[in-house]
DNA sequence: CTGAAAGCGCTAACAG
DNA sequence: CTGTTAGCGCTTTCAG
């Protein structure tokens, strides 16, 4: 009798005494199946898209699975179709502002999708390409890398993995790796010449990440524009993409020779520390003394103690692109690598000083 | 010789040419098994914590592994271990510093521990106990809650499920759920007395979201040690634990009334807010006029714009300690709630006139 | 269009 | 201590 069939598997009460309390026994195909009075192949059919499945069939599984409150194991499912329904982010900079929004994007992105974000946030030290394994372990549909580490070496193990990579926020010149990013060498040639045309004669030139395809692109961006306006270039110090990368830059800058009049700064929160150090450390006026711009616009550089001038980037478009090129990927059997590269757009605050609009 | 036993599978050029090129062919425990003579469950059992196998039989499955660069697949286990080696983490405002400084910590914190993030950052209006049973469908080790808005329909859903829980930064009066905070109350009681004991006699305080456990032990915690000061109890306004809603907070705080003389921030984000209204909206000195306190202890608590005096939590033990509540709660066949609470430590700067220590 | 059977990769009894 | 046998929950040929 403990083993009558069609015994409701929802139904409480019936857990073996010896079974712990622990962890309900949960609902599978089998009961939708057997519920709706049909094999397990037509449960699973009903939660396929696009499966050959008559319509009337598949009203009545999904009538019974509502009853059960069932819903497929994506695991199990992921053990034979090799879809997990996750999607890996490997993000290594969570203390810039810009990526924690990123990953809220993505999250609701996703989830839109159906999809869910396991996340990697390798510590400083641990090289990226050891963590790509690590989740096509977990069969995850693709992996979004948005670390400014990315390497050859990442990009030969994407291949070798045949895994869908795309690159977020950076790009990789002869990876073969699919990327988003902003088209950060128009949006600092535009700042070069808005600056140029202000009348500033010194800028410099806050980099990021030495090796970062943002801070390179931002940096010859600039370089051009300050070129076509007739101005040589810049002077130039590295910040490491950090608030105190940026506050040590901005010294460094102002002490180590003539002052700059502009200071345009590869990101945002290191933006953040020139300003601070130029007004605080060095009691200069911004923009009265010099300018600032940044790159990002995170929610910091509104805020009335900056007022930070910034090239904004295109977040919630560059989050839907770089999970479009992910599905794209998986659809074709040898996807070729795709880049996108969005506009920025000028956010004109009070730190820079510059042609009216 | 096409179909020799003993092939290696992480052979290149093996694949079959009909294959498409896409997802290699994973290598299995049966590989590492026929590689090293033994069995499927020798394998199984190299891999497996404390099971009962021979030294050397392990030394050997653990070398064929290791030519074969071979690890279990964490899905296939989970299906029957019921276990995927992942955490759920469950965040709703990334967009305060606190929490993805904490979520780098779970980061690195699992990963020590061969554990994985698997993150849901439900969107404002989506209700909480609706992300657990998604969690749950990916065999989840354990959840851990950081969103202000737990209700007790999570916690009713947590034991229905009898998901092991852990809520971090947050607690639930009589929910049954196991937590970890800072000690709010302690805390926030020390700020009032030293507040007062420098003198300042019209306090007020800065609510985050109402509902929210950290926000109302604080303002227990304060008003009890303003009392104890023989001050009464402070004016009150509600941030909702933003930015923008300190900055309001503040307005209100000011032009509603007579300007207070110190204000206790009941998080750092609404308190950079409170600073910035005081001193460029309202042109009032910070800490000459009124001394501001927030909680947390940000990055940008300690950047000079702000230097915020704040009350830090202990990040990283918080961190830890909530992931041993969870490992706890999975060795116990019928574990108990368990709150842990760690004592904060008062950060002192700027902007608060205070006592020497 | 539908069901039966096989199997994704692994672990957990169960014998030996 | 080790191998053999089932089976986690699902999808997928393969017949019909």
């Amino acid at each position: 009798m403990e083993q009558a069939s069609g015994d409701d598997p929802a139904e409480p009460g019936r857990s073996r005494p010896s079974e712990g309390g622990r962890r309900a026994r949960r609902v599978t195909s089998i009961d939708v199946a057997r519920r709706a009075g049909v094999s397990a192949s037509a449960v699973s059919r009903a939660f396929t898209e696009g499966a050959y499945i008559s319509r009337e069939l598949k009203a009545r599984v999904m009538a019974a699975a509502r009853e059960l409150d069932y819903e497929p194991n994506p695991l199990a499912r992921g053990l034979i179709t090799r879809r997990s329904g996750m999607v890996a982010l490997l993000m290594d900079e969570l203390s810039n502002p810009f990526y924690p929004e990123a990953l809220q994007a993505f999250g609701s992105e996703l989830h839109r999708r159906g999809k869910r974000v396991m996340l990697f946030a390798p510590a400083p030290g641990e090289p990226l390409e050891d963590v790509l394994p690590q989740a096509l372990r977990y069969s995850v549909d693709g992996i979004v890398v948005a670390s400014a580490h990315v390497t050859s070496a990442l990009a030969e193990a994407a291949r070798k993995a045949a895994a869908p990579v795309v690159l977020f926020n950076r790009m990789l010149e002869h990876g073969g790796l699919s990327a988003v990013t902003c088209d950060n060498h128009a949006a600092a040639e535009l700042v070069a010449r808005l600056l140029a045309e202000a009348g500033h004669r010194r800028p410099a030139f806050v980099a990021g990440l030495e090796t970062a395809s943002t801070s390179i692109h931002r940096e010859r961006g600039f370089a051009a524009g300050l070129h076509q306006a007739g101005l040589g270039a810049p002077r130039r110090v590295s910040g490491g993409y950090t608030y105190q990368g940026g506050y040590a830059a901005a010294l460094e800058l102002c002490r180590g020779g003539e002052t700059p009049d502009a200071i345009f700064v590869a990101n945002d929160i290191m933006a953040l520390g020139v300003v601070d150090a130029l007004r605080r450390e060095l009691g200069l006026d911004v923009p009265g003394d010099v300018s600032v711009v940044g790159f990002d616009d995170i929610p910091a550089a509104s805020w009335p103690s900056y007022d930070l001038t910034t090239m904004r980037q295109p977040l919630r478009a560059m989050v839907s692109e770089t999970v479009q090129l992910l599905e794209d990927q998986l659809e074709s059997a040898y996807p070729k690598a795709t880049t996108v590269t969005l506009p920025g757009r000028l956010i004109r605050r009070g730190s820079a000083r510059l042609p009216p609009a």
